[in-house]
DNA sequence: AGGATCCATAACCAGGAAGTTATGGATAAA
DNA sequence: TTTATCCATAACTTCCTGGTTATGGATCCT
C-alpha cells in the first residue's frame, strides 16, 4: 500500500503548523507576514512550518516580487480519507462478520 | 471548535504505532503478545503505544486471567472525518465563490 | 508451593523537532 | 544609490518522544 498517510500525519500533528493549513484553507491565499501576524511563533519558524506543508504536498507557493503567497493545496487530503474509510471499511466488515455468525446462530 | 482533531493526529504520527491501530482495525482483538510479535518493538514499547492509543480513545482493552485484549473503537476516527470533510468544505466554497465570479464577469 | 508466562511500569538514553536569534539575498521605496 | 522590507536559511538550544533494559505484580501450570 501507499505510505502516503505517513508524511500527512506527521506534518498535521503539530498544532502550530495544522493551524497555519486550516486558514489557508478557510481564507485562501496569504502571505508569509501575513500569516506570520497571527500564528504567535516568529517568521523563521512559520517559514519553516510552511516548508513542511509544502513538501507533504499541502501547498503551493507562489513568488511576486520579494513576498511568497501560500496556498492550499485541495487534493492533498484524499491520501488521509482513503486511509480512514479504509480503516472504517475492515471494521464494518468485522461487524458484517459477527452479524452473519449471529444470524447462523440463530436458525 | 472541538479540540479533539489534535490528540488523534499526534498519536496517529507515528508508524509503529499506527501499524498497531491497523492491525487491531484488520484482524480484531489482539494480545498484547501477539501484537508484539509483529511489531518489531519491544513488549514495553507495545505497551507504552497501547496506552498511548487508550488514551486518545482509539482503542480498548480487556484482562482475560494474565492477557490483555485490545481492540479498535471504532467511532474514534469521526473527529477526523469531521476535520478533513470541514477542511474540503472550506476551498470548495472558496472554488464556488470563485465560479460565481466568474460568471458574472462573464455577462 | 514453586516456576514460568504475560503484561505494565520505572528509569534511563538518544535522536529529532520546534523554537529562537542572527544573517543575507532579493525586491521595493525614497 | 541608499535604505527598508520580505522571506529563507543557518546555527544553536531545549524539550519531547520513542526506544531500550530492568523489574515486579498477577495469573497460569506442574
Amino acid at each position: 500500500m501507499a505510505p502516503a498517510p505517513d508524511l500527512l500525519f506527521r506534518t498535521l500533528a503539530d498544532p502550530t503548523r495544522r493551524a497555519i493549513f486550516e486558514r489557508l484553507c478557510r481564507e485562501g491565499e496569504q502571505t508569509v507576514g501575513a500569516l506570520t501576524a497571527t500564528s504567535g511563533v516568529s517568521q523563521p519558524a512559520v517559514s519553516k512550518h510552511l516548508g513542511a506543508l509544502k513538501q507533504a504536498g499541502l501547498v503551493r507557493d507562489r513568488h511576486e516580487g520579494r513576498q511568497t503567497h501560500y496556498s492550499a493545496q485541495p487534493g492533498a487530503l484524499d491520501p488521509l480519507i482513503d486511509w480512514t474509510s479504509q480503516m472504517a471499511s475492515f471494521w464494518q466488515r468485522r461487524l458484517d462478520a459477527l452479524d452473519d455468525l449471529l444470524k447462523r446462530m440463530d436458525q
